[in-house]
DNA sequence: GAATTCATTACACATTTGTATAACAAAAAA
DNA sequence: TTTTTTGTTATACAAATGTGTAATGAATTC
């Protein structure tokens, strides 16, 4: 193995272990040369072939494109998912969920997936609003606006809907001219509102 | 919010966004400080209190324990995120990611991220596709098929669009009766496929 | 009101860090 | 063989970097 290939090697695993790059003399210890020049003559070609990139002065060699830091953040977080939202049960933080899915909350606006959880949509009400059968939703418990689209237990029954506030009080609105729009005879338990949504494409 | 906590949200973002902790003086400057003491001054608290952790000379500062080092399920992945497509660069490999999300690859029905990375969703040209406008896209290198949406460059320009095939050969479509259908005039690179999308959801 | 702590600044300085110059041997090309 | 390229070292140095000292005003405590 050549000197610009174990470089290329010891750069992806300090980066790895430290979550910063290496300076200069730190891989001029590691890979064995006796001066800091002879790392620079190899970072110089290494940046030619875009195989590094350099910015800043310090630490600032990192591996480039998409091989370069391809570790990962310490920004990602768990979310807890379940395929149906269990009608009748209030709380989800007291349900099992069906799996865990790791993404970064930021993605969401949301600081931390503390508040929040994922289903999957059922059916095409909410199709106009852009949200598609199968869709993943990205619920945060929070109390809810007029306007929010939510997921609310209404009447035992789990639905996806826009929150309306009318003269009368709250009703559920559909946004597909198909489907009707809900108003809640008794109880309007609102589980999550909607910060986002994550599809897998296939036509 | 104070000195203290300004500078943990900076090294949050700036960590988050750079892969690398930043200098005393960059904190300086995005906290506000007019001499680099002020940020050591409180550097040093935050140390005492385990907020952060100080290693090697520069760029050593990092957010402590759990926070820092929070754990990653095995199954995330760093995907590069591009704002825009650089247009007229073929290899996005080549082209340094304006920062990694962290998501799941199986979410978009990958092993890994390898081939995948993500743009912002410029336009309204896909509405009818449900693709909005400010949309992440998730796209994959690979081979595309008639019926895709891709990812392409055309002519110098890079769009999102469906390739539809002809009898002529390959055009553009545009599924929003707004926006005209793309016939490239001479070559049509494309830079990926659709597999998944990731919308933050703000009415 | 006085004393003390806190937050901040200006200035200074030893190290660290990236890179340049010049030199040299080995390998490759001519 | 001579020339050129490649890989490496010793030395040097300006810029960057972290932190120390002293000073200052504001806030807090006594």
């Amino acid at each position: 193995m050549n000197s610009g290939e174990r470089i290329l090697k010891f750069l992806r695993s300090y980066t790895d272990k430290h979550r910063r790059p290496p300076t200069v003399r730190e891989i001029q210890r590691a890979v064995g040369f006796k001066s800091p020049r002879g790392v620079s003559y190899f970072l110089d070609k290494l940046e030619k072939t875009r195989r590094i990139v350099r910015r800043g002065r310090s630490r600032g060699i990192f591996l480039a494109g998409t091989e370069g830091l391809r570790r990962e953040p310490e920004t990602a977080a768990c979310f807890p998912f379940f395929s149906a939202i269990p009608a009748g049960r209030a709380d989800l933080a007291e349900t099992e969920p069906d799996r865990q899915l790791a993404m970064e909350p930021t993605l969401f606006g949301l600081r931390t997936p503390d508040r929040a959880f994922v289903v999957r949509v059922r059916g095409r009400s909410m199709e106009g609003a852009g949200i598609r059968d199968g869709d993943l939703a990205v619920l945060e418990k929070k109390e809810p606006k007029a306007g929010d689209v939510v997921a609310a237990l209404v009447d035992g029954e789990v639905t996806l809907k826009r929150l309306v506030t009318e003269r009368r009080g709250w009703f559920l609105k559909s946004e597909n001219p198909d489907f009707p729009d809900l108003t809640p005879r008794r109880d309007l338990e609102v589980q999550g509102v909607l910060v986002g949504l994550v599809r897998r494409w296939k036509d």
